[in-house]
DNA sequence: TTGTACGCGTTATCAA
DNA sequence: TTGATAACGCGTACAA
């Protein structure tokens, strides 16, 4: 009764049960590889005593800590936090736990980031895009921790993304096809961005095939506000017809702008999203958008890590987007 | 050149600048217990070593891990996103990292994601809410874990929230003062959830106060759709002029179904949310809520948990919420 | 199948 | 201010 308050270590166990601390071990971490009888003595001490393992020495022993780490520009970007979400629940319960950091789109906050995620013993990394400093890819390999990119494809690393190029482009068709002609861009900041990078890159891209290029291009802060501004800024230019915007919280702003402005959507101008995040289902009209599968993505990479973290070759993985056309598009004004 | 491709440790450092192993843990832990002449040479060679803390091993040793644990119901849910994202930026940086885990609104694996995150060495806890398991608080006591509950306020537990109770009471009383007397809510499922009961409860009371009772409540799950669906299942009730709705998503739902149906909002019904959330400026007309300081909350409750694992007497803090009056309320029809 | 004994890399105590 | 050395608690060859 008059036990230390500290905890219970093997030893304790070991003794209690009648057994060395090997096996104790054995019985946490390979139970298949202990006799039932002693198992059942083992566990039994180990309820009574409420053991625990302590982590450290779990940790320094068997060189693994069973802590994945994650850097996200933002958790108050729903598309991160729907995709980190899909990514915790897919890890493996009891084997891993998820340590997140968030880098608010900053270069340098997310390069101290990864260090001190590294530092904590993150067994593997979950990091978004590709842009950023190669001495951190190098520095990784060093460490022989191994990562996974999401939100982006490319050829360089292990994904489990999308191509922004693609998604992008479909929608631009879409738009085309619709007869618009006098067509603007309201992007995300592209600096060290490859997702908005590429989107901005895919729809210009998509337009010079057809000869034609934006009539006016914005790129500003994630955010209503910014989507806001910036449709208000385009809109001087008259002949605007359609927007194409970056991403659904850009294109909800828009589509607040517009009310505020007395512009009826889709009959007065067609606004365009990317990403279907929940907003797109509750403005109104409802937003026509690019679906990305970010929960698909989330287990995906969870997946995909977790082999790698096994030693197991991970292959990446391509998600398909999808043009969601709900109530924001028409064919411009003017036309029969 | 033909080094070993595992990592330095402290001896190799310790060998290289000409001190002992403890000088080098000093110019690292300590700096200013150590002359800035070795200082320096410890740290050049802690550089051209490449030198990083083995993990394990200081967990071990130093007893602490620098790991904050959170458990959330799902990052999907806007509120905790922001909240989590809040708490992890006031993090002190280098000093702690955070680790997430969600319980997807289930009690039982809240229980076991709080017990991998202590497994895993958290120094402290985020959790939400207080309606669990007193095991889990007796357990966390032995454990000598400290923690601080958010988005709630009580008295038996150290928190940083608010009073749902009388939030929605500010919201009701409102409707009431407006001429409504016919009212229904949306509320969140209760089980299990202090947040949703509290604004269920405190909704109900105040209408006691004024000698009213719902005319209908509908307890759904989290999401637009169980707020369209709960809205039009209400709305039979030709009677019904206002639905309180117990969240914004639910609101927006409620919202969304309200248009389908052809009625207008707030000519024919007002609606109602809580928790002031971006989509709450989005929707059309924008949504009358109750705001509540989700930001504020997460940096509140990180100053909090911080100051219990340094030893310091952490005292809560309760925010308060504030009316958002937008366009989604308006006296009944009928009234003059 | 089980036990012995050592190593893991750091911090912390105490003495110099 | 600095150094020697003992924990810290667990995993795992290797032996029995």
């Amino acid at each position: 009764m008059t036990e230390k308050t500290s905890h219970a270590t093997v030893d304790d166990v070991a003794r209690l049960a009648g057994v060395s601390t090997a096996t104790v071990s054995r019985c946490l971490n390979a139970p298949d590889r202990v006799v039932a009888a002693t198992r059942e003595k083992v566990m039994a001490a180990v309820r009574t005593l409420n053991y625990t393992p302590n982590f450290g020495a779990k940790a320094l022993a068997s060189k693994r800590t069973g802590i994945i780490g994650a850097v996200v520009p933002t958790l108050e970007n729903a598309v991160f936090a729907h995709g980190v979400d899909a990514f915790e629940r897919s890890l493996e319960p009891g084997k891993f736990a998820l340590l997140v950091a968030s880098s608010g789109y900053d270069a340098t906050r997310e390069k101290h980031q990864i260090e001190a995620l590294v530092a904590r013993g993150a067994d593997g990394l979950l990091l978004v895009g590709f842009d950023r400093d190669p001495a951190i890819y190098d520095w990784l390999a060093v460490r022989k921790v191994p990562y996974v990119l999401a939100w982006s494809s490319g050829e360089q690393h292990v994904f489990a993304g999308f191509d922004n190029q693609a998604g992008i482009a479909a929608m631009v068709r879409m738009v085309l096809d619709l007869g618009h002609r006098n067509i603007a861009m309201i992007s995300g900041k592209t600096l060290g961005n490859d997702r908005a990078r590429g989107r901005l890159e895919g729809a210009c891209a998509t337009l010079a095939e057809a000869g034609l290029a934006f009539r006016g291009v914005a790129e500003v802060a994630y955010g209503f506000e910014g989507g806001a501004a910036a449709f208000a800024g385009l809109m001087q230019d008259r002949a605007i017809t359609a927007v194409i915007c970056g991403n659904d919280v850009l294109a909800a702003g828009a589509l607040r702008a517009a009310h505020r402005m007395g512009l009826r959507v889709p009959e007065d101008v067609t606004i365009t999203g990317f990403d279907d995040i929940d907003i797109a289902e509750i403005t109104s009209p409802e937003l026509t958008t690019v679906r990305v599968p970010h929960t698909r993505m989330g287990e995906e990479a969870a997946r995909l890590l977790q082999d790698l973290i096994a030693g197991k070759s991970g292959e990446s993985v391509l998600l398909p987007t999808e043009l969601v056309a709900r109530g924001t598009h028409a064919p411009p004004a003017g036309s029969a």
